[in-house]
DNA sequence: ATAAAATTAAAACGAACGTTTGAACGATGC
DNA sequence: GCATCGTTCAAACGTTCGTTTTAATTTTAT
């Protein structure tokens, strides 16, 4: 077999290792002569191939996210050409939307878990140029997937369903990046949960799959939750509001098929 | 008045700034001189005070955290006692737990906004001694309220609770750290839907008053949804397990009352 | 084969980092 | 008065950072 260094053979092995150190360590903590130094090339490697450390970052995320993106616009294509011009369900949008997602953690050669922990990560990094770059990656497919909950939710303000995308992005990426960061704070890791702990191999896949299954009936539960009976804002209970306003239902699980 | 700098002052308000600075740049972007230049003390004054920049960090957090969790325990306390040894009702655990936090978003001496920020961005941070730090510190608080879920969802298998008390705390830390990271990548901020946008000033208040009333019935709607069928894992459908085994209701919004 | 272009290599750049030092300051107690 | 102790100060420490430079090397195209 050839020698392994072929051109452009490194520029996917620095990408492969930075994908790897910033999901570990973080964009700041993790230093170029980490980078090189892992990916056994020259430290001018990176500034040669990318021209700098943000533009490094940029082309770990593009890579990836051009493809899922364009995956959930080809999925949300074929279900609204299925329905022919009906709505469509909310179990069909989230399923679209976050199951493409999630697929991406059972398949290595679209970056697995990895590249699912270091996009759960990232969302939160306060630098700018990383927010003004997710804008301009997921603007297109967020406009559509919003358009897609108002017409399957047309009883809802588009407001809530607003908040409640969110809420359920900040569900699935903390559920991510916290297989092992949340585990600590819970003392019950969800590795454990799905049987195996290990953060490679075969056992990421299978964790990849089963947080799929728990993560889909929670989101729907959560965008189909009663509406918040809303307060007056401009009056201040202060201390205690404790649970005013929040009219909600307490008995046990919610029917399986209502 | 007599001027500002007198001994105790000092550290305060390298907390102070060192909050806001941490929130607005993260740990590793926000450097010492920063710090004592924003807060015009001398640059070894930190080390000083504290001992390291690490130990900044977790003295920013343990004067909030040590606060808040008291007040969960003493909530659950409460409740528990009202309860008379009977199970409690899973919107009054989210309401402890939750409400608690986002209560403290709407006082300025307690952090504010700035201080929930700063805690769901740090919450991802992979840097160890921040891990180990959380862990510490939450570990009494999350046990009690684990089995105080369990107890008040017997049905419910402990594991799936602690999957979906996860995908809660994921849910909530990214609602407020993305108040203004996520309305980039929606392109439809939360300040805007909470009528004002600064980041500062009664404005946030506010907003944390209405993401607490967003956020507690989406949060329970989670929590109470339909158990996933669990499909068996050792077979792999690879691909497309488009949604299957997800059972899962479609209809508009649940229930207000049921 | 040979010129041109692309890539890698080694070394150094200035800047910024967290931390430490040792002297000066200011209040307090005797 | 003076010694004391907690605090502040300016300056420097050694290290590491991202980037650049210049030359050597490999690959590509004619």
């Amino acid at each position: 077999m050839p020698d392994q260094k072929s051109g452009q053979d490194t520029r996917e092995r620095i990408l492969d290792i930075a994908e790897r150190l910033f999901m570990e360590n973080g964009y700041e903590a993790t230093s170029m002569r980490m980078i090189t130094g892992a990916a056994e090339v020259n430290l001018a490697a990176v500034n040669y191939h990318f021209g700098s450390k943000e533009a490094l970052l940029r082309e770990v995320f593009r890579r990836r996210l051009s493809w899922l993106n364009g995956e959930r616009l080809v999925a949300l294509d074929k279900l609204e050409a299925q329905a022919g011009g009906a709505a469509l369900k909310p179990s069909q949008i989230l399923e679209a939307f976050f199951g493409t997602l999630l697929r991406m953690g059972e398949d290595e050669s679209l970056g697995g878990m990895t590249f699912l922990r270091l996009l759960g990560r990232t969302l939160t990094e306060p630098a700018e140029f990383i927010r003004t770059f997710f804008a301009g990656e997921y603007a297109q497919v967020i406009d559509r997937y919003k358009l897609a909950l108002f017409r399957a939710l047309p009883d809802v303000p588009k407001a809530e369903i607003v908040w409640r995308l969110h809420f359920m992005l900040g569900a699935m990426s903390y559920a991510i990046a916290g297989t092992d960061v949340l585990q600590v704070v819970t003392g019950c890791g969800l590795g454990d949960l799905a049987g195996e702990g290990g953060s490679d191999g075969a056992g990421d896949t299978a964790l990849a799959r089963r947080l799929a299954q728990r993560l889909m009936p929670f989101l729907l539960g959560g965008l189909r939750a009663p509406l918040p009976q809303l307060l007056d804002v401009a009056h201040k209970p202060a201390v205690t509001h404790d649970g005013a306003g929040v009219q909600i239902h307490d008995s046990g699980i919610n029917a399986q098929n209502q």
